[in-house]
Parts: C-alpha cells; sequence; structure tokens
RNA sequence: GGGCGAGUAGCUCAGUUGGUUAGAGCGCCUGCCUUACACGCAGGAUGUCGGGGGUUCGAGUCCCUCCUCGCCCACCA
C-alpha cells in the first residue's frame, strides 16, 4: 500500500490559512447559519428553536480578544445546538453606542484642530455615520474569521430604522403607562462629554481627599462666633444656600433659626435642622448646597430653598440660574479645580480655613472619559423603574431566569432591590434623538411615535427635544426589536421569542441585562431568555484587564493569522472555567496559544493517519459489526467513545429548563465549556492516538476480514471525535470530515456543522468488565515501558518480558504480540528462567511482569546506584528519628528499622 | 461602609454529596527524529491543599477564627 503519496496530499501540519476562509464560505452559501421560523415549534414546525442574541459590540473599534471570549463561547453553544437539532438561531449585531462613539469622533476633530460646533449637529452625525460604516463592517468581518456561526440575514443596529421604530414605540408605551416624567433634580454630568449620565455610567472609585474645615460667621453673634463646616468640595460653597445641623443636636440646637455669612459669596443663609446630617461626622454642621449635591437637593426641596447653579456646563465657575453675582468675577471662568483652590487660599488669608485632614472617599467618574463627575441640577427624562423591576426581581428568584455562576443571583437582587429611576436624556448628538415636540406657541409636549411638523393643539410650530436617548435605551430592547417588535405579529418574534441563553460579561449586568430582562416583561410580558452566563475578562500575566490603551491587548486576527481560529477558540474555551478570568500573554502568542495550536496538529495528524492507512474507499458501518468481530481494543474504544459522549452531554448540561422554571437540582448545572473540551481532548489525545490507534496498525494493513473491522472502527471514533469537537473547533473538524471514508454513518451530510451530534450506544451489558480487561493491557504495556526506562534500556534494545498470570492467562496470550508492539519487547506468558537478575512488576489483577535484565543492564552499576540511594536515605532517616527524639517522641521504631535493614 | 468570591505543583486552574497513593494543561528534568504528529513519543520530579483552632474513625472538602488578594454595590458632607 503506497502511503507516501496520500500523506503528501496533507503537509505534517494544520495550515489553517488555507482552508478556514473556504470552508465559512461553503457553510455560507448553503445557508446553514439562517434560521427559519416555519421549522420552530413554536410556529408549527418540526423543531425546537434555540435562540442566542449576540451582545452587539460597539461600533466604535474593532474587536479585541474579549469579543474573541464572548463570540467563541456563543459559537460553541448554538452549533452544539444545531447539531442537536434544533432550530438554532444567534443573531449577531452592533451598537451605535452613544457616548462613546460621540467621543471617538470628537477626539478625531480635535486632532483636526476642530469642535462638533465648527460642523454643526447634521454634518456631524453624518461623519458618524460613515466612521461606524467602517468599523462596523469591520467588526463583522472578524467575527465571520473566528467562524461565528451568526444569521448574517438578520443582522441587526441599534440604530437603523427597524431598531429606532422600536425604541420610539418603547418610549411612547412607557411615556403613555406613566413610566416616563421629566424630571428636574440633580443629576451625574460630566463636564467633558457635556453630557448627563445614568447612576450607572457615574462609577465609583476610592480615592485620597481632603476633608476643608470652614468657619461660617454667625450673624450677629457678639462674640465674633462661627459656624464650622466640613466638606470635600469647597468649589461648591458659592452655592450654598443653607447649613445644616442635626435638629436633636445640643451644640447647636439653640442656633436653628439664626443665619450664618457665607464667605466669600457674602450671602446671609439660614441655619436649618435636618435629620439627614449625622452629628458624628466631622462638625456635625452641614453646607446644603441643592443645585450641586444629590443629598442637599434634598434637603433644599423639603425646605424649600432656592436653588443656585455656580457652575457653567463645562465645570467653569459661572453664575448660573438663580445664582444672582455669588461667583465673584475674580473666579468666573476658572476650572472647578482650580477654583477649589483659590478659594482655600482665600479662606486662609481670611483665616477661615481651620482645618484640613485627609479623607478617604468615593468620587465618581465618568465611564467614558474618566473625567470627575459633577452633580448637577438639570432637566432630564426618566423611566420609574420599580415598578419595571419587580417582574424581573421575581423571574430570578423563582427560576424562570438562572444566572450563571450562581452567586451573580445575589448581586442583580441586590441591584433590583435598590433599584433608582434611570435617566435616560443625553445631552450628545449621536443617538435617538427623544420623541418628544415642544409648540412654541401654546407650550404644548407632544410625545409621538412619528414626527410631528405642527403642533395638534394651537397648529403652531413645534421642535423637537434636542436630545438624545442614553445608547442603553435601545439595546435594552435587542432580544424583542432584533426579532420583529413592535411588530406583534412578527413571524420571528413568534418563533423565536422568549430566547434561550444571554452570554456576556458581567460588567454589563446592570447596564444591559437586567434591564432587558425589565423591557421583556414591559412589552412581551415574558423573559427575553432562560438563562444568563456571565463569563470571565480577558486579562494579562499580570492579571491587568486587556485594552487598547493599555497597549496589552491581543488582536484576534492576529490569532487566526499565526494558529487559525480553532487554536484561538480552543485555548479560550479549555482555558475558562465557569465565571474564570483568562489569563493570556500578549507578549507570547505562541505559549499563549499552544494549547489549541497542539491539539489542532493532533487532530490533523490523526486525519493524515487515517486517510493513509484506511484509505478513502468505503468502510463498514460499526453498527453492522458482529460483536464476535470485534476485538478487545474496539470493545474499549467504543466504550470510551460513549463515556467521552455522556461526559460531554453532563458537561454542556440541560439546553433549557425541562418545565418553565429551572428545577433546583438542574438549575446550575451545565455550560461547563471547559470541562467538555478537556472530555473529548483526552478522548481524543489520550484514548484515540495513544492507545486505539497504536493498536490498529498491525491490523489494517494485514488483508483478512478483521482489516476491515479495523477501518470501520477507526473511522467511527474519529468521526464521533470530530463531531464532538466541531462546535469548539468548527474549521479544522469540518476539513477532515469533509474527507472521511463514507459511509461513515446513517446520516451522513454535507457539512458536519449540520451532522447529528453523537448519542452514545452501549453494545453490551457488561461494557465496563469489557474495559477493565482492556486497561489489564494497557496497564501491562505502562509497567514494561517503566522498567525500560528506570534501568535505562534504550527504545531501540529488545527486551523480553514474562508474564505470569492465573487470572488472566487467557487475556494476556491473546494479547501478548499487542503487548509487545506497544512496549517494543518480546513478550512470553507463563515463561520461565526470570533467574534472580529480573525487574518485577505487579498488575492489578495480581499478575506479574517480569523482565530478565540479564545482557540488558550493567548490573554492578546497577547496584552502586541503588546503594547510593539507599545511604541517602539512612542519613534522612537518622535526621527523621533526631527530630523526633527532640520534639518528644519515644518510640524506638526508627532506630529498629534501621537495625532491621542493616 | 455593605455584600460576594478566591487563596491547591513554578504559572493558569479542576477537585461533585467528607473516604483508598490530591489531578489537568503549560513550564521543568531524562531519554528518544519509533515511517500520523519533535506543535511529537516514553518516563520523571514538584504540593505542611493561606495560617491557627474545632467536629469526625477519617477533612482540600464541614464549623469557628485570623491573614492576603480580587470583584460588585454605596447620597455621610
Amino acid at each position: 500500500m503506497s502511503t507516501t503519496q496520500e500523506l503528501h496530499d496533507l503537509p505534517a501540519q494544520y495550515d489553517p490559512g488555507q482552508t478556514e476562509r473556504a470552508i465559512y464560505e461553503r457553510w455560507i452559501d448553503a445557508g446553514i447559519f439562517s434560521a427559519d421560523e416555519k421549522r420552530s415549534r413554536r410556529n408549527g414546525g418540526d423543531r425546537d428553536p434555540f435562540v442566542i442574541i449576540m451582545p452587539p459590540p460597539n461600533v466604535t473599534a474593532a474587536l479585541h480578544m474579549g469579543h474573541g471570549l464572548n463570540n467563541t463561547v456563543q459559537d460553541v453553544i448554538i452549533r452544539w445546538r444545531r447539531m442537536v437539532g434544533d432550530e438554532a438561531l444567534w443573531v449577531p449585531g452592533t451598537d451605535h453606542a452613544g457616548i462613546a462613539t460621540q467621543n471617538i469622533i470628537e477626539k478625531q476633530l480635535a486632532a483636526e484642530g476642530k469642535t462638533k460646533f465648527d460642523l454643526g449637529r447634521a454634518a456631524f452625525v453624518e461623519r458618524t455615520i460613515e466612521f461606524v460604516e467602517e468599523t462596523g463592517g469591520e467588526i463583522l468581518r472578524q467575527l465571520r474569521a473566528i467562524g461565528v456561526s451568526a444569521d448574517w440575514n438578520r443582522t441587526a443596529y441599534t440604530l437603523s430604522p427597524e431598531l429606532s421604530r422600536a425604541v420610539r414605540e418603547a418610549f411612547v408605551q412607557l411615556y403613555e403607562r406613566g413610566l416616563i416624567y421629566r424630571g428636574h433634580r440633580v443629576i451625574h454630568w460630566c463636564p467633558r462629554c457635556l453630557t448627563s449620565l445614568s447612576d450607572e455610567e457615574a462609577q465609583h472609585s476610592e480615592a485620597m481627599g481632603t476633608l476643608y474645615h470652614i468657619a461660617y460667621p454667625i450673624v450677629g453673634a457678639k462674640d465674633n462666633a462661627s459656624l464650622t463646616v466640613a466638606t470635600t468640595r469647597p468649589e461648591t460653597m458659592l452655592g450654598d444656600v443653607a447649613v445644616a445641623v442635626h435638629p436633636e443636636d445640643d451644640r447647636y440646637k439653640k442656633l436653628i433659626g439664626k443665619s450664618v455669612l457665607l464667605p466669600i459669596a457674602n450671602v446671609e443663609i439660614p441655619i436649618i435642622a435636618d435629620a439627614y446630617v449625622d452629628p458624628a461626622f466631622g462638625t456635625g454642621v452641614v453646607k446644603i448646597t441643592p443645585a450641586h449635591d444629590p443629598n442637599d437637593f434634598e434637603v433644599g426641596l423639603r425646605h424649600k430653598l432656592p436653588m443656585p447653579v455656580i457652575m457653567a456646563p463645562d465645570g467653569t465657575m459661572a453664575n448660573g440660574a438663580d445664582a444672582g453675582s455669588r461667583v465673584p468675577a475674580e473666579l468666573l471662568g476658572a476650572d472647578r479645580f482650580e477654583a477649589r483652590e483659590r478659594i482655600i487660599r482665600s479662606l486662609e488669608q481670611s483665616r477661615q480655613l481651620i482645618k484640613v485632614e485627609p479623607h478617604q472617599h468615593a468620587i465618581r467618574h465618568c465611564y467614558r472619559c474618566d473625567t470627575v463627575v459633577e452633580p448637577r441640577l438639570s432637566d432630564q427624562w426618566f423611566v420609574k423603574m420599580t415598578p419595571l423591576a419587580e417582574p424581573a426581581l421575581k423571574a430570578v428568584r423563582d427560576g424562570t431566569i438562572r444566572i450563571l455562576p450562581e452567586r451573580w443571583e445575589a448581586v442583580y437582587i441586590n441591584w433590583l432591590e435598590n433599584i433608582r429611576d434611570w435617566n435616560i436624556s443625553r445631552q450628545l448628538w449621536w443617538g435617538h434623538r427623544i420623541p418628544v415636540w415642544y409648540c412654541d406657541k401654546c407650550d404644548k409636549q407632544i410625545v409621538s411615535r412619528t414626527d410631528v411638523t405642527a403642533c395638534d393643539k394651537c397648529g403652531g410650530p413645534v421642535r423637537q427635544d434636542e436630545d438624545v436617548l442614553d445608547t442603553w435605551f435601545s439595546s435594552w430592547l435587542f432580544p424583542i426589536s432584533t426579532l420583529g417588535w413592535p411588530d406583534k405579529d412578527a413571524a420571528a418574534l413568534a418563533a423565536f421569542y422568549p430566547t434561550d441563553d444571554l452570554i456576556t460579561a458581567p460588567e454589563i449586568l446592570f447596564f444591559w441585562v437586567s434591564r432587558m430582562i425589565m423591557a421583556g416583561y414591559a412589552f412581551m410580558d415574558a423573559a427575553p431568555f432562560h438563562t444568563v452566563y456571565l463569563h470571565g475578562t480577558v486579562r494579562d500575566t499580570n492579571h491587568v484587564k486587556m485594552s487598547k490603551s493599555l497597549g496589552n491587548g491581543i488582536d484576534p486576527l492576529d490569532v487566526v493569522a499565526k494558529y487559525g481560529a480553532d487554536a484561538l477558540r480552543y485555548t479560550v474555551i479549555a482555558g475558562m472555567g465557569m465565571g474564570a478570568d483568562l489569563m493570556l500573554d500578549p507578549l507570547n502568542l505562541e505559549r499563549s496559544f499552544a494549547p489549541g495550536r497542539n491539539f489542532a496538529t493532533k487532530l490533523w495528524n490523526i486525519g493524515r493517519f487515517l486517510l493513509a492507512n484506511v484509505g478513502t474507499s468505503p468502510v463498514r458501518s460499526v453498527d453492522e459489526l458482529r460483536d464476535n468481530e470485534l476485538t478487545l481494543a474496539d470493545r474499549w474504544i467504543l466504550g470510551r467513545l460513549n463515556a467521552t459522549i455522556l461526559e460531554a452531554d453532563a458537561a454542556l448540561g440541560p439546553a433549557r429548563p425541562e418545565k418553565r422554571k429551572w428545577r433546583p437540582e438542574e438549575r446550575y448545572s451545565g455550560l461547563r465549556l471547559s470541562e467538555y473540551a478537556e472530555a473529548a481532548r483526552r478522548f481524543v489525545w489520550n484514548d484515540v492516538a495513544d492507545w486505539f490507534l497504536e493498536s490498529t496498525k498491525g491490523r489494517i494493513g494485514a488483508s483478512g476480514g478483521d482489516s476491515e473491522v479495523a477501518r470501520a472502527v477507526l473511522t467511527h471514533v474519529f468521526d464521533y471525535a470530530l463531531r464532538l469537537l466541531h462546535p469548539i473547533m468548527p474549521f479544522i473538524t469540518e476539513t477532515l470530515w469533509q474527507r472521511l471514508p463514507f459511509p461513515v454513518a446513517t446520516d451522513r451530510c454535507e457539512f458536519l456543522a449540520i451532522a447529528s451530534w453523537p448519542i452514545p450506544h452501549p453494545r453490551s451489558k457488561n461494557e465496563g468488565d469489557e474495559m477493565a480487561r482492556f486497561d489489564l493491557v494497557r496497564e501491562t504495556v505502562s509497567a514494561v515501558r517503566q522498567i525500560r526506562s528506570d534501568y535505562a534500556i534504550s527504545p531501540g534494545k529488545s527486551m523480553d518480558v514474562i508474564i505470569q498470570s492465573r487470572a488472566n492467562r487467557a487475556l494476556f496470550t491473546e494479547h501478548a504480540s499487542l503487548i509487545g508492539r506497544l512496549s517494543r519487547s518480546a513478550v512470553k506468558v507463563d515463561g520461565q528462567g526470570a533467574g534472580a537478575a529480573a525487574a518485577h512488576s505487579v498488575l492489578a489483577d495480581g499478575s506479574e511482569v517480569i523482565v530478565p535484565l540479564g545482557g540488558l543492564v550493567d548490573l554492578t552499576k546497577e547496584c552502586r546506584k541503588l546503594r547510593t540511594e539507599l545511604e541517602q536515605l539512612e542519613v534522612q532517616l537518622e535526621a527523621l528519628s533526631k527530630r523526633l527524639r527532640n520534639e518528644g517522641f519515644t518510640s524506638r521504631a526508627p532506630a529498629n528499622v534501621v537495625a532491621a535493614e542493616r
């Protein structure tokens, strides 16, 4: 049989670059990633739907490793379900990412020496559209390169006309239900982005600050007495409208109702009593700045205080609404932090700065530009969250939705229980314009699904609200809007909603996941999915989160180019425990992705062996092989295959709850992707390659029926191994599978990607016993190999092995030649002549492996070696017994042992 | 300040309901280019399972306590 010719077809190492793109195109051409609404059982079809909605990547930049991880996980799951036979739909998309994208364009403009105002709103939006078309396209190309099997016909974009319609519908519906309102209150304001932010977008970070103690003179006090207030933000004192003390605070009780003179601004402000003040903190006196602090705003409301704004939107000092001339001329236009310094210096000079002490506190930063957020009194649109949160809370509490890993459920519940209203208006240009129009003539406010051109009350001219919606106001609708909502009769909505799994990172649990659940109930009266799978973060070797700005990122396309998409995917899946972070070394891609690349090469070479030895002519189906035709090795590998399928299924777990809710015993099981990967790897590498394939080497080349049996079994187990691995390594498995001899199975179809997921087929009831018998053969081989290694007998040297067995003489006799071949030795069963100089090894069944060492090893050398080892052990023993004696143990056993040994 | 998680081989992590010699991958050491694969094969070393205390015949696994990291949340100025 000429094998060299065929081996030439396949190089010794897999070259992903040549094959991946072509295979992907064949999948696309065959339409196997497209889901059919009519085939969904919910639409009268014959398949259970299984649906994943992709977390849409932001169109701000090309994808990084985090996206690589996120999409690989989703692809593994969707490909698995597709093979199982579900009508699998994965909806891809991108997110316009309002504030993030606008920041990028502004930066581009800044580099050109321009601002957005130089362009004007229309031109700015136009330019942004050009930008996102480019990056959006690049993102979709990247996803295809890593093998994403999404239904590209349904690719969604949060700012598309269809999704914009959904956004308007959602806004209007919530408004009509009284859940959206315009509020005048203190919100988080980013002075750099010049927009308001939601609570979630203003992120806390601990920082060392300063607590300034400032004296406010009491008006009319005889002895120039003053009240000392403690503040971390003296620049806001110009906006003070009162100082507050606790009503029960004996120190200050008698001052309530009097006034103090606000330094610098020289305004007289009252001393008020409010239970909000903690007498134990600072001096027990709080300055009240309603326009620049959310708590003070509440106090201001309670006491009907004025609310002067003393900063411009950009964070410079200015006399805003109701401020009169509180900000003195010399401070006007100064940045807030500069103003802080100057105010402190001024107070120092007037001896009103009493004390300065370091103070640890949390400061909020803009999640997009990291600027310190400024609390600011402002008019914004809000969503009333408590009613929306109620069903979302219930869903996780009662098991309609599960969150993996389990611990995030508590975090989710805690957040929803303390939820506050959601500020959804942003003072940006990039996003969905708020669908509210104001009549200039009669002041009417019109909230409308369609554009309004004239006031419906007085016919006067109208203007649309200048603001746009928080970018998350479109993404929270993604599971319903991508399926056709608000068209409640949309075929896709009926076929595929509710969806199944939502796979994302924990960072956006509040931003996105919890809000999607709320939207699901608010607009469809049903949870959008039953499983939330939160995976870890990709980090470098120092455990620092990978990011482009830090320069420690990895470009998935680099990895694909160097090692192939499969290597990337396998590495990521195998290395990622449930919810655990994934560490990769951006400086050593070779080492980082070696597990995946090496495994791909292994698979490739099993394929090469198979094609060279089994050939391409048809093989028999294993189903028609009679039991008495199978060798012990055949039965063993088929048993291992069954066990592996069960392991993989157990690791992947139930795809959906059996009833409508997760039962406690199934709730936290499944989606252990690394365990599934490891089960498949172990089978392919340690069982098929290391043992079974080796065991067939003497069989396939021989003439007669057993050769056909070996061909059939080897082809079958490799076929099934490829099926098991396809979700993780789609390209190489498809490539090899396409070349396998046929008919390999009854359901041979055009693509592995739609071939059936393996089902275990136990051939006999005592499969376990059969496997134990082959395990004994393997153990024997290992024992001989170990003896060879222990006595440093070179692999080239032939070695005689004698097996003495009572229980399994027949087994060893039958497999003597196999054992001999695998251990490179000549095996005799029950032979004589072991002699004194022989190595022994006892097997699990009590049988003995004996290797006569005569002529193989230099016994005097061996003897010397052993004597040295014994001497070392004696020294250790002495030291140990000495230590024991010192610690008070009186047993003389160690000494006795030493004596006995001698 | 509140809540949660983690500390197991040099590194990244598995270790199910407490039960025989604690595992994997990568790395390391020794020997092999054995005609599928040196991105490989065979063999090997390495762990007071964070510290201390307790329950138990028996604990990496349960309880208490301390230490060290990490994450989430938070209107004490």
